[in-house]
DNA sequence: GGGGACTTCATACTTTAGTACCTATTGTGC
DNA sequence: GCACAATAGGTACTAAAGTATGAAGTCCCC
């Protein structure tokens, strides 16, 4: 069902169109009698269709008009350590030979981010985050995230 | 001119509109008359109408209409450069406003201790040390002692 | 001497973190 | 093919962490 409503959402505009278009031509095809008896009714006839698609036209136009996208810049100050010596780094971190995955959720859980947060940025579910920290607090011989922080920081191992 | 060019850039579309009108009345006006000849040709001649005008209304919308704008903010990281690496320690500090109390928690705190340990080694009871911590928290903007260690860390206000 | 900070501690509660244990899939090397 | 490591995920539970609120004492300053 979450397929069709999808395919209606997708396709409503064109739809709903192609209803009125063809409510449309019936009412035309039962009145035109009417006006061919009137012929010089024709002009108002005319009037009255070009004003009703006109406005239809104006209508599709504000449904479908696209909003421009403005972006502000907020400036948002960072401090960051000069890195001078920037070497044990390598070193350290292969003793504790950890894992791609370990690595990436250390760095992000170095930067202070809860489990929640780290899954949602390496598209995990808590579960795996949580398995990871679980593995990286071993490896690292630490017992909570913030001696891994504190840990990860003093041997310099995060990004 | 000028006066004149103003009201022209306010009211040229409508003005523009009211000719193509003015136009199309005069082809139907001149085409009726082929048109009910072939009197089964309305059909077909009601729908270019309905399809031009549709366009005509698009475009006069799309024209009219102030672009629909969704501000999006975006954070833009500025790295500063701790001026002399060993010295912002003191004025960074002083902004956070500490007590006494709230620095001792800090520093052990950073160092990856517990709330437990922290109690321990202030001879503080373990309410009295997440008082201070949830303070700490306050006064620093993080939301977490992971935070707190990464931010205390960055601007090296640990001893 | 009263207001305002800092400090200490408590209770009660909600939310994260962390552990243990299990399943399943996917590469990689033997 | 199969073992093995890595990855991803789940449940269920315990243990911390964090919040809210209140109370009480100390110290200092106007």
């Amino acid at each position: 069902m979450i397929f069709l409503k999808d395919i209606w959402l997708k396709t409503r505009y064109i739809t709903l169109y192609g209803l009125l278009m063809a409510i449309l031509v019936f009412v035309l095809k039962w009145s035109q009698w009417r006006f061919l008896i009137l012929d010089n009714a024709l002009d108002i006839y005319i009037g009255l269709i070009a004003v009703f698609f006109t406005i239809l036209g104006v209508w599709i136009a504000l449904q479908l008009v696209k909003p421009k996208v403005q972006t502000v810049i907020v400036e948002k100050e960072i401090y960051i350590q000069p890195s001078d010596d920037w070497a044990i780094n390598e070193a350290e971190l292969k003793k504790l030979n950890l894992s791609t995955r370990e690595y990436e959720v250390l760095q992000l859980l170095a930067k202070g981010q809860s489990n929640a947060e780290i899954a949602e940025n390496l598209f995990l579910s808590l579960s795996t985050v949580k398995t990871h920290a679980s593995n990286l607090f071993v490896k690292m011989d630490v017992k909570s995230r913030a001696q891994a922080i504190e840990k990860a920081k003093r041997l310099k191992i995060t990004a």
